[in-house]
DNA sequence: TTGAAAGCGCTAACAA
DNA sequence: TTGTTAGCGCTTTCAA
C-alpha cells in the first residue's frame, strides 16, 4: 500500500533539497551529485513516495499509457499478449490500455489515430494481423507516435519491430511432413496481402521443393485465417479426384476447419489425412486429435515489444533494456499428423 | 483528428465566457444558463476541443481509467469481455486498463489494491472467477474503490453486480438431458468455494431431482474448472463399474477434458456418452464433436457492468444509463449430446 | 551541480 | 447563473 499524500514537495522538504533536484532524481538525470542522489533516493524510499502519473504527464505531456492494438474478434491469444506486455509495463511504470480495431474497415486508421490522440498514448504495440498494415505504421510515423510491431518479417526499421522467424519454422514443418512420407500435400495459406502468409508459405513450399516435392497450384488455397475459411478451403481440396495425404494450414484456426471438413467427409485424421497448423493457440492442445503445429511464443514477443517501445519513448534515458528483436517459433508434434499410409 | 492545442482557455476566450463556465458545460453542471450552454457547446464543436484527461484528473483527482480485473491464464473469453467493456468506455470517455491477477496467491488482494492505487483507477470491473472473492470486494469497499462484479448470483449490493441466472439455465440443461433419456448422469462441479459452482450444480441436480432422477454422490466430482481437472474427474467417473451415459461439466474447459478422457478410454461421444459444458467459449463450437453448452453473454454483461460502474463514479451527474442487472444465459445444443442408447 | 518560479489544462472554493 | 483565483503534483526554462 502507499501513503496517499506524499508529494514531491514532502520529499524535497525532508531531504533538504529543492523540488527540482528531487525531480531530477526521479527522472534519473545525470546532473545530480552522487551523494545528493543517494540521499534523496533514501528519503523517497522512507516516505514511500510514488510520483503521480497525472501530474507528471500533465507537466511533460506524457501519459504513461501504452496502447495495445489488436484485431477485433481475431485474437485467441490476446490474453497471452497482454500478460507479456504487462509484465514489462508494470515494472516500468506504464499502464496498458487495450484497443481492439477492425483493420478491414473504412477509416480504421483515422479511428486509431484519433483514439491514440485522445488518450495521449505514449506509444502502441501492434499485434498481428494489424501489425501488417503498412498504412497504419506510416500514419503513426507521421503523427510521431511511437510504435512497435509484432510481426514475422523485418519490413520496418529494426527499432519498430519484433519478429519471429516463421520461414525457418515452416521448414521444420515441411521436414516433418517429409519424414512422415507425405508427398501429396495441400496448403491453405493466409491472405496473401499479409507478409506473414507469404513467409510461411515460401518457407514451407521451398523446403518441400528442395526435397523434390512439388505442390501443384490446385493444392494451394488462399484462406482468410478463420475457422470458416479453413473449412471451405479444405472442402475444396478434399473434393478433388486425387486427395492429398496431408494439409498444412496457415494457422490453427484454419487447421481446425480442415479437421472439421475431413470429419464431415468421413476422412479420418490423421490416419487418412495429416493436418497441421501454426500458432499453437489455446485450442491446439485441447482438440481431438490434438494439433501438430508451430509454437509461436507470442507472450515473449509482446514483452520484447514493450521493452523496445519504452526504450524508444525514454530514449534520452539510459535504460539499457535488451534490444533483442527475434524469437524462434518451433514445431510441436501432437496427434493430427502421422505416417503416410497410402 | 483533433487540433492539438485547443484548451479550455481558447474555448472561454472565443465564446466570451469564463473558464469556469466552460468547465461547467464540460461537466454537465446544471448551473449553466440554457443559452450559455448552447453557445459554449457550439464553440467546443467548432474548435474541436477535447478536454485533457490528465489535467482533468489532476485537478479532480480522477484518472478516467477503469480497470479490468481477471484471472491470469483463465480467461478464454477475455477478449469478449474487453470488447463489451470498451464499447461503453470509449463512449463515456474512459480508458480500460487490464489487470490480470492470480487470486489463489498469497497477497493478491494487496497487489490489486496497490496497483489500483498506483494508477488511481476510478473503478474496476471484476470478472469471474475473481469476482467471487468476497475478501477482495470487502477490501475495495474499505478503500473506497468503486467496483462492479460480473457474477452468477446476487450476493452483493445490487449496484455492485451484474448477474446471469445460471441456475435457471442449468434447469434447461437438465431438461435437455432428461429429454434425451439419460438417467445415469455424472456431474463435474467447479470448485465448491465458488458460489457459481453451487448455483450451477443446484440448478442442475434439483431439476433432475424434480423429475425423479437422482445423481448419487459417487457420480459427482469436484473439479477445478481446468481442462486437466475435467480430464481427471472424467477418468474417475468413467472407471466405475456402472458408467454414466451422460456427463455435465461446470464449464467448457472441463467438458473438453471429459471428451478427451472418453476418447482415451475408447468411449464414443456422443454415442456412448453425452457430454456438455457451460460458457460457450470459443472452443465449444470448433471442437469435434461440437459442444452442447450454455451460452453466457459475457460481452453483454461486461458492457452492463461498465455502465453501472460509470454510473456510480459519476453519481452526481444525471447520466441516465440503464440500470439493468441481469442477463439470461441459454442452452445451445450441438453435437456432444444425443439420445441415450443403452 | 543546484534552485526559484512559471506553467501544463483543468477543477473547485468562494464571491459576486 | 457566472467569474476570480488558487491550486492539483509535477517538469522545465533560466539563473546561480
Amino acid at each position: 500500500m502507499q501513503d496517499k499524500n506524499i508529494t514531491i514537495n514532502d520529499v524535497a522538504r525532508v531531504s533538504g533539497v529543492s523540488k527540482r533536484t528531487v525531480s531530477r532524481v526521479i527522472n534519473r538525470s545525470s546532473l545530480v551529485g552522487e551523494k545528493t542522489r543517494e540521499h534523496v533516493e533514501k528519503v523517497i524510499k522512507e516516505l514511500n513516495f510514488v510520483p503521480d502519473k497525472q501530474a507528471r504527464g500533465l507537466a511533460s505531456s506524457r501519459s504513461y499509457l501504452l496502447g495495445l492494438i489488436y484485431e477485433h474478434y481475431d485474437s485467441l491469444s490476446i490474453e497471452q499478449v497482454q500478460s507479456g506486455a504487462l509484465s514489462v509495463c508494470s515494472e516500468l511504470g506504464y499502464e496498458l490500455v487495450v484497443h481492439p480495431c477492425k483493420s478491414r474497415e473504412e477509416n480504421f486508421i483515422e479511428e486509431c489515430l484519433a483514439s491514440i490522440a485522445k488518450s495521449k498514448l505514449d506509444g502502441v504495440i501492434i499485434v498481428p494481423p494489424v501489425s501488417e498494415n503498412k498504412a497504419l505504421a506510416a500514419a503513426l510515423r507521421e503523427m510521431n507516435v511511437q510504435y512497435v510491431r509484432i510481426a514475422s518479417v523485418d519490413f520496418d526499421d529494426e527499432d519498430n519491430i519484433v519478429v519471429s522467424d516463421e520461414r525457418e519454422a515452416m521448414k521444420g514443418m515441411a521436414d516433418h511432413f517429409i519424414e512422415l512420407g507425405h508427398r501429396d500435400i495441400g496448403y491453405i495459406s493466409g491472405p496473401l496481402r499479409y507478409t506473414s502468409s507469404m513467409e510461411r508459405m515460401d518457407g514451407f513450399l521451398s523446403e518441400l521443393n528442395s526435397c523434390d516435392i512439388n505442390v501443384p497450384n490446385i493444392r494451394i488455397k488462399e484462406g482468410e485465417n478463420s475457422y470458416e475459411s479453413g473449412f471451405k478451403c479444405a472442402m475444396e481440396l478434399l473434393s478433388e479426384d486425387e486427395l492429398p495425404t496431408a494439409i498444412l494450414a496457415n494457422n490453427d484456426e484454419m487447421a481446425l476447419g480442415v479437421i472439421r471438413a475431413a470429419h464431415d467427409l468421413g476422412i479420418k485424421v490423421p490416419d487418412q489425412l495429416s493436418v497441421a497448423g501454426f500458432d499453437d493457440n489455446i485450442l491446439a492442445s485441447r482438440v481431438i486429435p490434438a494439433l501438430t503445429t508451430i509454437h509461436r511464443p507470442i507472450d515473449n514477443m509482446a514483452a520484447l515489444a514493450t521493452q523496445k517501445l519504452v526504450n524508444k519513448i525514454q530514449s534520452e534515458q539510459s535504460l539499457l533494456l535488451t534490444k533483442e528483436t527475434a524469437v524462434k517459433p518451433y514445431l510441436v508434434v501432437r496427434e493430427s499428423t502421422s505416417k503416410n499410409s497410402t
